[in-house]
DNA sequence: GCTTTTTTGTCACCTGGGTGACACATAGGC
DNA sequence: GCCTATGTGTCACCCAGGTGACAAAAAAGC
């Protein structure tokens, strides 16, 4: 039997979350935040799927992971009580990144995005969903990369790293998509944590397999084969 | 000999910035923004020093880094024209989290977060700022655990993932720092993506080294002999 | 154009960490 | 308290990727 813990200003506040927001404010939040029990090892949302809850963790831990090409699971991280998360639905139209799972028995709370930010801040969810976006976006791109590249071998780093540089400096080209950038291989190293020599190595076979091409010192990737060798699923955008 | 960029709505536009705002904000906008030079290696901002102003990326090709733990630099990121950077600014006190240097000739307009906040959202800095801390703060940490990740050995991983634990769930004990957690050495290798076996061996050696003991299966770690093994400096906080 | 510097390509060799296998210890379930 | 599950400790072995070294190629200076 599990007794259903008691969600009013004062658990909030013990739970320090939303430390900046005045009782009332916390209090209407309340009366829109249904409870709910998750057993162990259930899954709250999974990855992929639109993004529209945002969760309030009350007691538990709960779990963000997520499933790597290999199909392991990398643990993204662990939830403490008074931490948000799914935090995605605040930005618009974005799906799950990670999938959420009860790590311990939960008590979650859970509100629409909307009223979360009209609630506390008081400006309309679209403008703040769209400066959200505008900001921190480029960071959870990030993120997302970072957390990839656990799982993954060299050639499927420089893979994902290469797909990022092309969605911020490609440029369609008769060959495929052009890299307006001069990147040397030491370059591409650091930014997957790689030795230069390693990259040359890959850089020559990923060549030789046709997914990216040279220009004197200019790329062309070919998307789709880039893609493949990331171990991602073909063109999902 | 430079030409200075005109910097204007359509100019703005075309960089795909902002494209939220109305006309009439982004030209306020602009009248706040200084523009500035800087050339090819230059720092823009380094990492650890106060967080005081946004940045947009006109043209030219910005680059932001990391310092490891052995000195090496991690390419966290290249900024494509149109990207605003050094968000750090947007959240309360936060320091520079990456050091920005220019990594072609780059033009980069500035402004004060409050005013960007302000004149594109309509709400008050100070409470923009504290939402921004409260939902994605928690991202942010994720990142930065996993940009350190990069360039870092397994006992590294490991250390700066018990300090992330610690800071979650851990309570003061007189033995140290109590994390009320059941952890087994399998969700510590999901976590920092390495094999159960060589987890378990890691952590051996940190109990010999008394960086950490255990409870039955609870662990009490030691924050500043965690923090020497994860190659970080000495209590920042 | 010629020189200097930077990048690329390719070795041979070493090492951290992955894998599989198996014994032992613990902790729940009942 | 006994039995079964699940976690821990420790092997021996293998492989991806790091390191250092050096030659060839390409760019950048001048």
């Amino acid at each position: 039997m599990v007794r259903t813990p008691i969600l009013n200003v004062a658990t909030v506040r013990r739970l320090k979350a939303f430390s900046w927001a005045t009782d009332r404010q916390v209090e209407r939040l309340l009366s829109h935040m249904r409870l709910q029990y998750v057993e162990k090892r259930t899954v709250l949302f999974d990855e992929g799927i639109p993004s529209d809850s945002l969760y309030l963790l009350v007691s538990g831990v709960a779990k963000l992971s997520l499933r790597s090409p290999d199909d392991e699971r990398v643990l993204v991280s662990l939830v403490a009580p008074g931490e948000l998360f799914g935090i995605t639905s605040l930005m618009p139209g974005m799906h799950r990144a990670f999938r959420s799972e009860a790590f311990s028995d939960c008590w979650v709370g859970a509100v629409r995005p909307e009223v979360f930010v009209t609630t506390l801040l008081d400006c309309p969810f679209a403008e703040f969903s769209a400066m959200m976006e505008g900001t921190v976006g480029r960071w959870f791109a990030l993120l997302y990369r970072y957390t990839r590249f656990q799982s993954s071998s060299l050639r499927q780093k420089l893979a994902l790293a290469l797909l990022e540089l092309a969605r911020k400096f490609g440029v369609q080209d008769a060959r495929g998509t052009l890299l307006i950038l001069q990147l040397t291989h030491e370059d591409l190293a650091d930014l997957v944590g790689a030795s230069r020599q390693k990259v040359t190595e890959h850089m020559k076979e990923l060549e030789r397999r046709q997914v990216l091409l040279r220009d004197r010192r200019k790329l062309i990737v070919h998307l789709d084969r880039l893609r493949e060798t990331a171990g991602l699923p073909p063109d999902e955008k």
